[in-house]
DNA sequence: ATTATTATTTAGATTTGTCTAAATTATATT
DNA sequence: AATATAATTTAGACAAATCTAAATAATAAT
């Protein structure tokens, strides 16, 4: 079945916001897609007509065995076009993410195929975020600890947890990306920010807000 | 200023029909579109609004400067993407075009541009076709002839003038790709078929309706 | 020049995806 | 339990892009 964009919009943030069985909510859905609850109403029966969704009035929207794998079609897609643009065409981190948003929608089979092919068959994005395979088979998750809640010193920057580009562009001009090597110097109890260190670098102290997003692997 | 997927349709639809300076007439337009004349009205008035052709009732559609820029922005982004289809992602001469159809509407500059410096600045097209620079220039038309004109013996394919899926496949089929060389064995005038060989294959005949549509040059 | 034919436009309707404002249901608070 | 607050849905409207059928203009043929 061929979904229009807005379908599939849809289905990536239903997929998105369903975390592991919970039903997902219309406003978080209307907020995540910048629209208005009403409308979310309006798509949630268009997509239940063509059981992609699971759902009844008031009670929240799941995705049905269809609509998740269509979802990770979706995701395969964006994070195959990150590797592209990450890799081949240089973009930054912090770019390459509202041009994959485009990228994703072009629904041929054989190029996602062909185009993960092309770029070694990798298992996860520039984000560090898993990338669902042919099959829609994808490990489950990153299995890293965000900064704030690590326990050891030194890190690896493994991805983020949040794509917003302001967050993007902060990382980016901090010099922290994919595989940075981070030194724990102190967490500061009182606002639980944290100090620390990049190789040939001063430190400097990052907000809890900040930390909780950065997701690391001890070293 | 930012179109949508069916403006850039159109323009791109006007383009190549306005050859020279011909003005383009709505029949045209629909068929080349698939779609009917009077949706064509609807949209000339749209594009009129907007300044990208000049258009007056009865009068017939001509692209404006502007038009004429965006138009070869969208050639550009089509036909970079049929290099790196077939060249990088290996898909055949004949399976690019509805594919690169989806890609060209994508529209990041950057994204353009990198692509093209990625696949080393190309100038033409699998099909033969030229390739607008960032700045829109072009280089007029391929200055080759079709097969059924051609007066010299042997030739090498250097395009198609129909992208149709069937002539495509059919050459496909054939073998007969760009770079293909071409010995014309002989030429029957009360069909105007002509015969021709491709080395390490039996000579065989293709109608004039196939002939007109192969673009070769002398070697 | 009149008529026939073809091309083009208008008018009114449809579909998709969205919106606002009002109504309804669920949930939280006292 | 009654009421306030928040979430959700309905109803009605709108813009984009399209369509059909009818009307009009341009062109070709007699």
């Amino acid at each position: 079945m061929k979904l229009t964009v807005a379908e599939e919009n849809y289905i990536k943030s239903i997929y998105k916001l369903q975390d592991g069985s919970t039903a997902v909510n219309t406003n978080a859905i209307a907020y995540e897609l910048d629209t208005k609850p009403a409308s979310v109403t309006d798509m949630a029966k268009k997509l239940k007509e063509k059981k992609l969704i699971d759902y009844e009035k008031y009670q929240g929207i799941t995705l049905t065995a269809e609509g998740r794998k269509m979802a990770l079609q979706i995701v395969r897609r964006h994070r195959l076009w990150e590797c592209f643009l990450v890799e081949k065409l240089s973009f930054s981190w912090d770019e390459v993410h509202e041009i994959a948003e485009e990228l994703e929608h072009v629904g041929s089979e054989k190029l996602v195929n062909r185009l993960s092919d092309f770029l070694g068959n990798p298992t996860t994005d520039p984000h560090g975020d898993p990338i669902p395979d042919a099959q829609g088979k994808i490990s489950k998750s990153k299995q890293l600890v965000s900064l704030d809640k690590a326990t050891t010193r030194r890190l690896e920057v493994s991805g983020v947890s949040d794509q917003s580009s302001a967050l993007l562009e902060f990382l980016h001009a901090k010099g922290i990306k994919l595989g940075t090597q981070i030194d724990v110097i102190e967490r500061y109890e009182f606002d639980n920010s944290v100090e620390i260190k990049i190789k040939n670098q001063p430190a400097f102290t990052i907000s809890e807000q900040v930390s909780k997003t950065i997701m690391v692997k001890p070293l």
